[in-house]
DNA sequence: ACCATTTGACCGTT
DNA sequence: AACGGTCAAATGGT
């Protein structure tokens, strides 16, 4: 849960980070247009939503009081992030709907200068660092669960559906292998930034039998909401060839939206406490 | 205007 | 250096 916020978490940043670098870079001082702006607001604005998601069921009674300590301070991390770059971004809002150039500047140049402590660890050469690599050696990093399926062209499908499984996938990178005659796909869920879904596949089309696919996810989809339509993935010629049990049994079944769903068995439901200043 | 895909560049690991 | 994964500008579609 922790962990994966945090993923999204520095995804965001980061793209936040490109995308101001992109608007500074290419059109100098240059206004954002209203859309652009608005995309940026709506993505930081979900982000912050989550941080107050995550800080609400912090405020469950804790199993390891250490542990809780470091999560809350990185949500304070998260939070205070949020307010900063919303606050950047909505300067403006009372006039005109642009991005103060100069205020750009000054992010990209001395990030610290505003007392922006929160923006220390995005540098605009590179990216968003995890923050707690920095004190901790624990690396683990390859804790989405992996598992690949072989899927075989049904006689009569096409290509297209073939690969439909019930959920939304946005291509955003296709590379030839080593010694393989086809390439390999890459694919994230839609939902990755709307709804901080982690889920991601490849899809790599065999050597031998061309009508054979082979399809690896990695990550859950915490994209779908049980209201009505909830599309199960199509399970036809599938052979699950190796699977990897859930490191973290007790959430992510619905994702980020867990504290409204499925309360922790510990948290008595109630109202969102108002999150602490 | 908005969105997804394409595709070479880029980047981290080995 | 090479490989595999990801990014993002260009492109094409609605």
């Amino acid at each position: 849960m922790v962990d994966d916020l945090k993923i999204v978490y520095i995804d965001m940043m980061n793209q936040a980070a490109r995308f101001i670098q992109f608007a500074w870079r290419r059109h100098h001082t240059r206004r954002l247009r209203e859309w652009e702006q608005k995309k940026l607001i709506n993505e930081l604005t979900h982000g912050r939503e989550l941080a107050e998601l995550l800080q609400f069921q912090l405020n469950t009674p804790s199993f390891s009081s250490l542990h809780d300590q470091a999560r809350e301070m990185l949500v304070q991390k998260i939070m205070s992030s949020y307010e900063k770059v919303l606050h950047m971004l909505n300067f403006n809002n009372s006039s005109s709907s642009t991005l103060d150039p100069q205020l750009t500047g000054l992010m990209i140049k001395s990030p610290t200068s505003l007392g922006m402590s929160s923006w220390s660890n995005l540098d605009f050469e590179g990216s968003v660092k995890d923050p707690l690599d920095l004190k901790d050696g624990s690396k683990k990093r390859k804790t989405l669960p992996i598992r690949t399926v072989i899927v075989n062209t049904p006689p009569g499908a096409g290509l297209g559906e073939m690969l439909e499984d019930g959920y939304s996938w946005r291509k955003y990178g296709q590379k030839e292998l080593l010694g393989a005659k086809y390439p390999r796909s890459y694919y994230k869920c839609t939902h990755r930034y709307d709804k901080g879904c982690l889920a991601t596949k490849q899809v790599q089309r065999s050597d031998e039998d061309p009508t054979i696919f082979e399809i690896t996810y990695r990550g859950h989809h915490t994209c779908t909401r049980e209201t009505s339509t909830t599309i199960e993935p199509k399970q036809h010629n599938i052979y699950q060839k190796q699977q990897q049990p859930e490191p973290s049994p007790l959430n992510l079944k619905k994702g980020l939206d867990i504290v409204t769903q499925e309360p922790l068995p510990s948290l008595s439901f109630r109202p969102p406490s108002p999150p602490p200043r």
